[in-house]
DNA sequence: TGGGCTTTCATAAGTGCGTGATATAAAAAT
DNA sequence: ATTTTTATATCACGCACTTATGAAAGCCCA
């Protein structure tokens, strides 16, 4: 470990909660239809639009014959389906249908309902602190998604 | 759905970032020895000491069955260890092992490693909001462990 | 033009980790 | 002393991933 490895007690503090809330949140979701994979899918397939397959595995960190079949699951379910890219024949553009976004939404809904049991029990200071943070949240998010994904 | 289970904008705002900041994390783990539950268990001994097999399944959301497994697993590769209860003969005790804080230490450090380095080209005012949110989330997380799991 | 490399997706075989149904043994209850 | 309940284990099965491999379409260049 170099010194530049190093990491500020800071970040171990942050990093510490952070793992107690991951937990919390994994707890939170309900056991659903969706696995993680498809549901942190189907939601980039909502809010980015159609991919080609070859697009999808990577960023969700899953190898390719696992998107593969993740896809030919979510078009058997109906909740996502398989077009082609008529200036490319080897590509398959994935698309989102209505009942993968209804999916999507009952999924996000049941986890809202159960967190917002949670945050009315909760100090009025810590609910703003929680709202305050969000935007700071979303930017560390798109710093993640340009990353390359890591080097395992 | 009642009038009481709708939910404000603002719980609707967090459940949304929360989702996101849910897969951020989730990539951020890298892809290492511990299943979820396997580390999300290994943490429970680690911070509330040893247990009964059957108060660990119901916590961390699995089938009684899949935690003799998991256990069974952990204890094959030395990260824990079954015991008895000399006053209940039916009673299995588990306890972490050395081996089992050092692999959480690990998953530890690798994730807190990567956050660190997204952290760090995070502006100063982020930063501070994260660190400032820390003991909100703490409680938040308190607050689901009391409660009951959940109607699923 | 056509032969070889690359890219894209699919298939196959194997593994890890979960499920429900059920068995077994110890404790508690009647 | 049976019967019932509680704690754990075992079994058969399925989903979602893995690596290795295959096949078809696009690209490159003599």
């Amino acid at each position: 470990m170099r010194d530049t490895d190093i990491v500020s007690d800071e970040d171990l503090a942050i990093a510490g909660g952070f793992e107690r809330f991951y937990e919390v949140l994994r707890r939170l979701t309900p056991r659903s239809e969706l696995s993680l994979t498809a549901a942190s899918t189907l939601r980039r397939l909502e809010r980015s639009g159609p991919h080609r397959l070859c697009e999808l595995h990577a960023p969700e960190g899953v190898s390719q014959p696992a998107m593969t079949q993740l896809i030919t699951r979510l078009e058997k379910e109906g909740l996502a389906k398989r077009g082609s890219d008529p200036d490319d024949g080897r590509a398959v553009i994935v698309t989102i249908t209505d009942a993968g976004r209804a999916a999507v939404a009952r999924r996000r809904d049941g986890r809202t309902r159960a967190l917002s049991a949670l945050l009315e029990q909760l100090p009025a200071a810590d609910h703003a602190a929680i709202v305050a943070v969000l935007p700071a949240l979303e930017r560390l998010g798109d710093l993640m998604a340009e990353q390359p994904p890591s080097e395992k």
